[in-house]
DNA sequence: TTTTGAGTTGTTCGA
DNA sequence: GTCGAACAACTCAAA
């Protein structure tokens, strides 16, 4: 009789490489692959059609690299716990491995699940594969969750330089076949990259482990010394462009901070750029610790006051906004960039949410959930947590009186409107010098450009130092009742 | 317990 | 054109 399987259920992890989950799963024994789609538990934050369409190619990937060693991915869908009970029922598995997620609903399914498994006399375990630190790791002296990003970082930062990092497994090389596999749904039926929502990834970033191996090698041979400087700079290719692979686990943070502190390492003149760039996974960090300690952070402001904050209804801005029509270059080029390819530099997810958030005053809940929708990098804590801190209402939040104004913005970030130009092909022909506000340019410029404002490029939807002003009054009367007190 | 220093990413205004 | 200050208080973290 075949030794009983071990079932390991992939989540967000989608990797061999670095995924202890399935080191252990192997130890136990012959190893059962799944993958679950579970909508069903999801509730309100079921992925969106971006990033359900990165999912598709990833499971592809995934099932290839298993298939490449004598596996396969069994796929189910359903409510998890109904469908590994089904699949134990079905094997005799005498035990599941995963790595932990750490959205409220998760934590809560996999507990549940995790003590029902136990009382059947199955082996439950799960894993730390996709943070640096788990969010019950470490807090401030005061024994509270940080709330500040600077002493969370340095309490991180520490950490890892004190003890390092722990070693990662690697890939098996040969994963045996069960004798029987089963039943696994066709990964078409699940439709989860419908037609017009194929091919719309960033250039130069592929789903599946490999991909994001490689997509991380070239960035830091080719970007990660002038990361600091270039990180800004959305006409360029200056970032690394993980954040989708990070957010399925196509890769971990720790695979991509030993590949970052080794090139350091190496190349001394580097460090300075290295330090910048992992203060940004510190930041993925900080986002994930504050949505554990704070489940509502995606519903409610972090900051109370802010519930008595005046949004605007403005459905019309709104969609303005959402299809690249404010009339605003460098806000219209992201939002763009964001419709085609799922993604958006992460310089002009500040300009144009702040454009959303205090040029139109629309509640930050509506652009959260037109992000989640669109971008293949969607991940609950970070889309909540950064919402909130350009709304202000955040943990260690931009302050409200800091307006982001989209023409300068575009001037700095943007000096040739090489940007614009690739996502506002209307705006192609206007000089570097106009291309960030159109609106100014002489008559004979436009012309020659070919453009007819508000027919073929539409006019500024709000004027932004009226709106800035408008902005500033909101927050003012925001504050105003309890100055009374 | 109280005190002190500090806090991702900006803009505008006036000297 | 450049520079520093104002913008607003508040809460957190640590001593």
């Amino acid at each position: 009789m075949a030794p009983p399987a071990a079932l390991l259920w992939f989540r967000q992890d989608l990797r061999l490489a670095d995924n202890p989950a399935l080191a252990a799963a192997r130890a136990h024994g012959t190893v059962l692959p799944v993958y679950i789609l579970d909508d069903a538990d999801r509730g309100p934050w079921r992925w969106g059609a971006a990033k359900r369409a990165w999912l598709h190619h990833s499971l592809r990937a995934l099932d290839h690299a298993l298939r490449a060693r004598g596996s396969r991915l069994v796929l189910r869908r359903g409510p998890a716990q109904t469908a590994i009970e089904r699949l134990i029922g079905e094997t005799g598995a005498n035990a599941v491995f995963w790595n932990r997620c750490y959205e409220p609903f998760a934590v809560a399914r996999d507990e549940a699940l995790k003590a029902r498994l136990v009382a059947r006399r199955v082996v439950a375990r799960s894993f730390n594969a996709g943070l640096l630190a788990e969010p019950w790791d470490f807090a401030s002296g005061g024994g509270n969750p940080y709330a500040i990003f600077t002493p969370f970082w340095k309490a991180l930062r520490g950490r890892i330089g004190a003890e390092g990092m722990p070693a990662s497994p690697r890939a098996p090389e040969r994963l045996p076949a069960l004798p029987d596999w089963p039943d696994s749904d066709p990964i078409d039926a699940w439709a989860l990259a419908p037609r017009d929502a194929a091919g719309g990834f960033p250039p130069g970033a592929a789903p599946g482990e490999a991909g994001a191996q490689a997509r991380l090698g070239g960035f830091i041979d080719r970007a990660l010394g002038a990361y600091a400087s270039m990180r800004d700079r959305p006409d360029r290719d200056g970032t690394s462009l993980l954040s989708p692979s990070l957010a399925l686990g196509e890769i971990g943070p720790r695979q991509v901070w030993q590949a970052v502190a080794a090139a350091a390492a190496a190349q001394p003149g580097q460090s300075g750029a290295a330090e910048s760039f992992l203060r940004e996974l510190g930041w993925r960090e900080f986002c994930q610790h504050l949505l554990f300690h704070f489940p509502e952070l995606p519903r409610r402001n972090w900051h109370a006051a802010f519930d008595a904050f005046f949004w605007r209804d403005d459905p019309a801005g709104l969609k303005a906004w959402q299809d690249g029509m404010t009339g605003y270059p460098v806000v219209d080029a992201g939002m763009r960039q964001l419709r085609r390819t799922g993604w958006m530099h992460n310089r002009v997810r500040m300009i144009a949410a702040s454009f959303l958030v205090k040029d139109l005053l629309v509640d930050w809940r509506h652009g959260q959930a037109w992000f989640w929708e669109h971008l293949v990098d969607a991940d609950l804590a970070n889309n909540a947590a950064s919402w909130q801190w350009v709304a202000g209402s955040g943990a260690d939040a931009a302050p409200y009186f800091r307006v982001f104004n989209p023409v300068l913005q575009g001037r700095k970030f943007d000096p040739r409107g090489d940007y614009v130009r690739r996502f506002v092909p209307e705006l192609a022909r206007l000089p570097d010098g106009l291309i960030h506000e159109p609106w100014t340019a002489p008559a004979e410029a436009l012309e020659a450009a070919g453009i007819v404002l508000g027919r073929n490029y539409p006019r500024p939807i709000v004027d932004h130092a009226a709106a800035r002003a408008r902005a500033l009054a909101a927050y003012r009367a925001m504050r105003g009742p309890r100055a009374e007190d």
